[in-house]
DNA sequence: CAATCTCCTTACCAAGTGGTAGGTATTTAT
DNA sequence: ATAAATACCTACCACTTGGTAAGGAGATTG
């Protein structure tokens, strides 16, 4: 495999699970059983490989999160929130660096890459005005809804080792069973009291 | 001021800030006008001060998130909810930090403390279980509904920054203004569709 | 007055940080 | 064949990291 992908490869693994000022350069060279002035060869700078890490995180997330749903069914939404969910689950390294960057990047902020998400909220945003009852809402009304909805996928995703600390291991693979279904009342909370169809 | 009371404010700030790795003793010492070894002096090592503060936000969260609603009302979930709404935005440091240690504990794993929280998720799930929807449900998808909720406020809180550079200011001001009412809806999902009263 | 204890200091240390300089082997282009 | 670019290396740099050692000022206690 190619060397600068293999370098992308363990650079996300080691920020996610450590964090920027965690992760050293020489670390993750090491990951991949090369020196760190390869590293510095591939991407120049740490920063550089940080965002080049980033830039490949939210390409991916776009390419199978929001593209596949063209569908604009009123459900198109919900549709794209389970995938998402599950999307957390096949993709959990991504899933923590871009749950770091978001505390992170009000240090690093006004350059780096975290609004990339835009267009995926402009897609997700797209999806729920096909449901009828969200059609005409407003759209700090959209967002907050959409983004209540990633708050509880992602926060759940992050949690594992958490939550396998505080209950047992059975009761974790419970939460698991009944998130998507739990996830798609959450999904279309709101609708159901006042739409009512 | 006692001096521990400004280290423990002071080290709260910068690893909410920065996180673990990113605050040092140094910038911390000198952010309360002594040097490090005052520190060290009063907490030992630095993972030692870092549970001291970890200690201190789950004391506080405790103290005014479950304690005052006693009150077991159908609507003791949902009451309880939008108070912890509220705090996330009155200390955001403390949220920050709870975030941050959520995605860092699988190292400094089991020993520290965010599992000191159980507690609260225990009250938390008493509460939901006055609903009379909620009585007869699983542990698992109580807890997994409390989860959602909780992690659609948290993620929430910890955004601005972001959501500030992919939207206007006013338009996050806007969500912040139709949250607590969405929140309601989100914390409610679920039984007004089976429920139906 | 002397001893101790608390709180804090300066001085220091080994280990690690990101990054530069400069060189070598191998591939590619001319 | 020669020049140039690529991909990597060792050696080194200034700096920061968490932590130790030892001691001083000030209050408390014998």
């Amino acid at each position: 495999m190619d060397t600068r992908q293999k370098m992308l490869d363990a650079a996300l693994k080691l920020f996610a699970d450590r964090g920027f000022y965690g992760a050293s350069m020489d670390q993750i060279a090491r990951e991949v059983g090369l020196t760190k002035q390869a590293l510095i060869h591939h991407f120049g700078t740490k920063e550089k490989l940080y965002s080049a890490v980033l830039e490949a995180i939210s390409e991916r997330l776009m390419n199978d999160a929001i593209q596949p749903s063209a569908q604009e069914t009123p459900s198109g939404f919900v549709d794209a929130i389970s995938r998402i969910y599950l999307r957390t689950r096949e993709h959990r390294e991504d899933t923590l660096l871009l749950m770091r960057e978001l505390l992170d990047n009000r240090r690093r902020a006004a350059q780096a890459g975290t609004w990339h998400l835009k267009p995926f909220m402009d897609g997700l945003a797209e999806l729920l005005r096909c449901d009828p009852f969200w059609q005409e809402a407003e759209e700090p009304a959209v967002i907050t809804h959409i983004y209540q909805v990633l708050g509880a996928i992602n926060y759940f995703a992050v949690s594992s080792v958490t939550l396998e600390n505080m209950y047992s291991a059975e009761h974790v693979e419970g939460m698991r069973k009944c998130f998507p279904e739990q996830l798609r009342s959450l999904a279309m909370s709101g609708r159901s009291i006042a739409g009512s169809d």
